[in-house]
DNA sequence: GTAAGTAGTTACCTTAAAGTAAGTAATTTG
DNA sequence: CAAATTACTTACTTTAAGGTAACTACTTAC
């Protein structure tokens, strides 16, 4: 193997490991919402309109496994629930950013032609 | 719908239709293999190891469909097929770049800890 | 003429992702 | 006290994604 081709097996393991965390219908909407500021369950629900309880339970699970998301819990009364974006979820500011402008882009170029 | 939220909508949809193109196991490692220059089938195939010609044959028809490729016959005996990024193709530059960054630095943080 | 290579296609099967609907336990509002 | 809200969970079903294996049509090398 050569060294071109070296680098691009290197890239293909990069990108397969970051793309094992945004895969999926639902995560990255929801990174997208939390970085809109610490939120609870029902105000990602709202953003993410489309998104049923179950999804949004199973998929703020995978989000903090993956160190990406964290679960506060404050003991007021009735117990509150926050979300918010561990320093790992807001390394994703500029990839998110990157994701943004080329939907854009597509979007005037493709879906609208 | 205050300005946040409307901001916050506009973006959720714009990463929707992104996600639409770069989403599956195998687009973004076939488009990282076309940055390295013009490919043939086989070519891609060999780059990728564990992609069957089922999914490469699917998923590059996807891709042409996305305008994110090209496919090229050549009226050579045999004929051969050459399969090349379009201008569209070539604008995920930056993304894939991120998509490599950030999967490096979180195989840093998380996949080996 | 047999084997191997290129560029796929087809049919079938399995697994994983997502959706639907209903339920729970706690509180709060009227 | 009845109805609504919040933050979920559970069971079940549907749909989509991906995998396996075999096959085709053409060509080149031995």
């Amino acid at each position: 193997m050569n060294e071109k081709e070296q680098v691009c097996q290197f890239k293909l393991m990069a990108s397969r490991d970051a793309l094992e965390v945004i895969q999926g219908k639902w995560r990255i909407p929801i990174i997208i919402s939390l970085t809109y500021g610490n939120k609870r369950f029902g105000e990602i629900q709202r953003d993410i309109e489309d998104i049923s309880p179950k999804m949004l339970s199973q998929e703020l699970k995978a989000l903090e496994t993956n160190k990406i998301i964290k679960r506060t819990l404050y003991d007021t009364m009735p117990v509150t629930t926050e979300y918010s974006l561990t320093p790992l979820g807001s390394s994703m500011n500029s990839l998110l950013a990157e994701i943004l402008n080329w939907g854009i882009h597509f979007r005037k170029v493709v879906v609208v032609k």
